[in-house]
DNA sequence: AAACATGCTACATTATTTGTAGCAAACTTA
DNA sequence: TAAGTTTGCTACAAATAATGTAGCATGTTT
């Protein structure tokens, strides 16, 4: 799978709108949870496949490789981290945390009725 | 590919929290692409085959199935649209539109140097 | 120098996605 | 009202992506 380039042709789009590339990145088994699992600090390759709980150490390096790429993490001493830019992406999504457990319990209560 | 309930096994947590269940939902193939593309407005499933540009119908109908069934669209009279809960998802991840477009810029800067 | 840890790669198996064709049911039009 | 059209979707084979396990090279500890 290409990395999916802002401006080049994506999982979604011919011209390439960021929005797309984005969107065909973060859609790629892994990615958000890559993201997510860094939030708490770096980590290396193998505490990174700890934090994932059953990524392939095969997938795990192809999203690193991605990811690094497109410059929303980066490899340290530490280990890899989230880039400021990650960072930044990070924030965005960050409230997907406790709206999750809101959906949850909505839907058990729907499954109740 | 069995549905991300939250709290049932999902890719990433064997505990099913509901952060997991909704990354593992997320990182699948077009599925923030459809919530994307439903933010518009409803759009039945022909024409929301055409706002995602390639995807096929059979991918399409699996998503529409899953996302329907977690609660996030809803299937009426003027076709496939978000559901509120949908909607305030997709509220959460609307930032990423502009955040995108600073992101791909940023990229292509560093690209020169 | 032997044992261990780390960061991966190889590769076969399995699962997912795509792409095309097309069908049944509901609506139009003539 | 009978012949198109359109719509929502299914079938299915081919292509692509993900998993899981083994293991290797390099560096570190004892």
């Amino acid at each position: 799978m290409t990395i999916p380039l802002p401006g080049a042709q994506v999982r979604g789009s011919k011209t390439g709108k960021p929005i797309m590339a984005l969107l065909d990145l973060l859609g790629r088994t892994w990615a958000l949870g890559i993201i997510w699992n860094l939030r708490s600090g770096p980590a290396t390759f193998r505490e990174l496949q700890q934090r994932c709980e059953k990524i392939s150490p095969t997938l795990l390096n192809t999203r690193l490789k991605e990811l690094k790429t497109l410059q929303l993490i980066e490899n340290q001493e530490s280990g890899y981290q989230l880039s400021s830019q990650g960072f930044d992406l990070f924030e965005i999504i960050s409230p997907l945390g406790t709206w999750s457990s809101q959906w949850a319990q909505a839907l058990m209560e729907n499954k109740k009725s």
